[in-house]
DNA sequence: TTCCGTGCAAACAATTTGCAATAGA
DNA sequence: TCTATTGCAAATTGTTTGCACGGAA
């Protein structure tokens, strides 16, 4: 935690009352969280911090390289620690997120590399299929 | 042409003006159009067929399965003939598509399925990498 | 003191929806 | 006739932005 507020500080940034409750509650809550979800428990413990801010946070965390956002299913996007790197597969029928380690994209990858010169990123997008449970049959 | 709105009316689904020019232009247009350039091309010649008509008609002809849409990047979708199955992968700098063949990801697909039961979308999600014209160095 | 960061409201883009009028089957 | 479909405007969703004020460095 004040690792990274002191790389906020390295790189001209300030260190605020929003941006260490931001950044704590990210810590807390872990992984995939949306923007929403991020400001509503922000907002347990100061409620006139405004979701805009939070964005404004996000983005510059992500500039930071210290989190990235995945876009998971239609509209909304999930952000996690930046040194989590797997992929991510959503049902498109009930919208589960399955984590899936960056292994198994390791063969398309080099191949994307090899027949394209086309570097894959750590599972920016999710990638959509239909899970066990919602199987048909 | 006259086959899929043979299948549209086969649904309960009636064949009007709108649809025909709708299916016509996404025919002439071919792949990777957004509901957007879609509806430019149509108004072209009938400058009346409104925006939501075209997102409603790309609508009716996902349920048939007639096309698939495909999230490349950020905001908008873009829509293609479902009998073309193909991944996306897309240049996180420049948006570049690339179109990858199905079979790079059937080894991925397999292990998606053995180790999760997940059967994996053909490419609802592009993924996204850095592109060789966008490479650092 | 100097800007960066904040809250707020308003702007935004992509898509969806309610509704009354219209037109296929 | 009867209901699916349309045009239009307005609503929605997720996110971004302009602005004047307040607070880190």
């Amino acid at each position: 935690m004040e690792q990274l507020l002191e790389l906020v500080r390295a790189h001209g940034g300030r260190v605020t009352t929003p941006r260490r409750a931001i950044l704590s509650s990210l810590l807390e809550l872990g992984s995939h969280v949306t923007a929403e979800e991020l400001a509503e428990h922000v907002q347990e413990r100061h409620p006139d911090i405004h979701l805009s801010t939070v964005y404004r946070t996000l983005d510059t965390l992500a500039k930071l390289e210290v989190i990235d956002h995945v876009h998971v299913g239609h509209g909304r996007a999930v952000f996690h620690m930046a040194d989590e790197t797997h992929h991510h597969v959503s049902c498109r029928r009930c919208g589960a997120v399955l984590e899936v380690p960056d292994s198994l994209f390791a063969e398309l990858a080099r191949q994307l590399e090899d027949d394209h010169a086309f570097a894959l990123d750590h599972g920016h997008f999710a990638l959509s299929g239909v899970c066990r449970r919602c199987r048909p049959g």
